[in-house]
RNA sequence: GGGCCGGUGGGGUAGCUUGGUAACCUUCAGCGUUUGGGACGCUGUACCCCCGGUUCAAAUCCGGGCCGGCCCA
């Protein structure tokens, strides 16, 4: 008995979040430490996921006119230095190749840390007229940012995968279509395929992309209390354009300059993805990422052995047909208990169990992983009851995760009260503020919690709370740091 | 950036104080018996993180490094 317990997970994630989140991610084999710090290996079953994301988001970008590129994994610092505000916000963590074979390089190379200055001279190259706006290119790729920071898996390594999508426009307002479209695609990833609520807005000042004008993100609670940062999606007006010469003839013939976006989701997502619905059991997972969306597990003795494996083989035929990816766990050597423990840790959504009560009835018991909940379906008419299943996990996952947004999303009108707010429960603290860096400074400075968003309109606020009425309501007009009037609300949290 | 803790078969640990034979649980592979919440028996499986030092002798002591985790800025 005592050592049972060794192959699951031994952390508690409400008191050592930090270690249990490196238990699972390794348990439920979604990625290894690489033997160089900072970087991670990802395993077949963590890398699966990133494709499932990746599937979605890549689908919704081809159908907006979005085409995928490839740009290399060097860029010559030359190219690197055209725009001041990247090579000043990115030289801190730029890793540098200076040899070839035995030989140093004439010039630098720097493995990209982000591509627009690699991007951006090929866009201008080939924007010629106004006929060739928009142009959308986006690339799945991997960046380096070395970084001195702790190692994270998904959330913080100096080598991730993501995609950049690199546009140019015509107009201001085509720009801001664009990056808004983007926003609300990875806000749709994150709610509709993650199961994650999120908060849209834009960062302040200090904490925009180097040489952007505006910088938006989508923002999702972790149920620790700390907010991440779910992609980005920047305006970067005609900074970049006019830094790589991206200009066009118009319709009357003159020459103008374009202005230029870009936007990016990590596989960050896929660490705010384990963070927030797995548990002390192991990984939980959303029906649509889910390598196995429904485990079937026999259950049988020497007597009924071939009934019901007949069974199960036949229901797990029916639902392969009807789409869903189902595994049929036909392992001899493992015991029911021993599966049923192993599924829940590698975080498939539904399991069927199926022994001899389930054949005899001509049913099917179905159980849910986020809690565990148990019900008896028929035979008859399972294909169409597992999407409901599914659905139901989804929805289960959604709400929780969406309470802990509601719940921890708090007006305060007084400085010592974000301190003490923030240290008590985490979460977002919502604020009237002037929009000045010191006065975020003068928060920051106590309890290590800057501004993570200042929402654009009102529909930043999830649905949910607006029921919460009266707590969430700002009376003041004035800045809570300074006095000041306050130009915008801002967002204050910790991050990761 | 500062501090603390750790690294021993695939996973989890003991051994280190007091230097000398690496022990236990589990997984894994094979065979047999099992199978409604981590079954059992037998058999098999070791670069003690790396480099250097001290010593007749280092998992153990000393120095440096690498990697991970935690706390603080």
């Amino acid at each position: 008995m005592s050592g049972e317990q060794e192959l699951g997970i031994t952390e508690s994630k409400e008191y050592n979040t930090g270690e249990w989140y490196a238990e699972v991610v390794q348990k439920a084999k979604l990625a290894d430490y690489a033997p160089m710090g900072g970087f991670i290996v990802t395993r077949p079953r963590g890398y699966e996921l990133w494709e499932r994301l990746q599937d979605h988001l890549d689908g919704w970008f081809k159908e907006t006119g979005v085409t995928n590129s490839y740009f290399p994994l060097f860029i010559p610092e030359s190219y690197l230095e055209q725009e001041k505000d990247i090579v000043e916000g990115f030289d801190p963590e730029v890793a540098w190749v200076t040899h070839g074979g035995h030989d140093e390089l004439e010039e630098r190379l720097a493995v990209r840390p982000t591509s627009e200055s690699i991007i951006t001279p090929f866009i201008s190259d080939w924007v010629r007229s106004h006929r060739d706006l928009p142009m959308r290119l986006n690339q799945w790729a991997s960046v380096v940012r070395w970084e001195a920071t702790e190692t994270k898996p998904f959330f913080r390594t100096k080598e991730f995968l993501w995609q950049e999508g690199h546009t140019a426009h015509a107009t201001n307002e085509g720009a801001w279509d664009e990056v808004m479209t983007r926003l609300d695609q990875y806000a749709k990833l994150y709610e509709d395929v993650l199961a994650i609520p999120v908060l849209r807005g834009s960062k302040p000042e200090h904490d925009k992309f180097p040489g952007a004008d505006t910088t938006t993100s989508v923002e999702a609670l972790m149920p620790d209390g700390k907010s991440v940062q779910g992609g980005t999606s920047h305006h970067l007006g005609q900074s970049f354009a006019e830094a790589y010469d991206v200009t066009f003839t118009d319709e009357d013939e003159d020459e103008q300059t374009a202005y230029t976006t870009s936007w990016g989701l990590s596989w960050r997502a896929l660490g705010a993805l384990i963070m927030t619905h797995s548990d002390d059991q192991g990984l939980v997972l959303p029906p649509a990422l889910a390598p196995e969306q429904v485990v079937i597990v026999p259950i049988y003795n020497d007597e009924n052995r071939e009934e019901v494996m007949q069974y199960s083989s036949e229901i797990a035929a029916e639902l392969q047909e009807a789409g869903v990816r189902v595994h049929l766990d036909d392992r001899d050597e493992r015991n029911p208990g021993f599966k049923f423990n192993e599924w829940e840790l590698n975080g498939v959504p539904v399991r069927f169990e199926i022994g001899g009560y389930e054949v005899e009835d001509e049913e099917v018991t179905v159980v849910h992983r986020p809690d565990g909940e148990e019900v008896v379906e028929d035979r008859a008419d399972i294909a169409d009851a597992v999407e409901e299943h599914l659905d139901a996990v989804f929805d289960k996952l959604y709400a929780a995760a969406e309470e802990n947004l509601v719940e921890n999303v708090r007006a305060v009108e007084d400085v010592n009260e974000i301190l003490g707010t923030i240290g008590q429960h985490g979460g977002y603290v919502k604020t009237p503020w002037c929009g000045d860096d010191a006065c975020e400074e003068a928060v920051k400075e106590k309890v290590h919690a800057e501004i993570v968003l200042v929402p654009m309109d009102d529909e930043a606020v999830p649905e949910a709370q607006l029921d919460d009425g009266e707590a969430l309501e700002l009376e003041s007009d004035e800045c809570t740091m300074c006095g000041e009037p306050a130009e915008e609300i801002a967002y204050f949290a910790k991050t990761y």
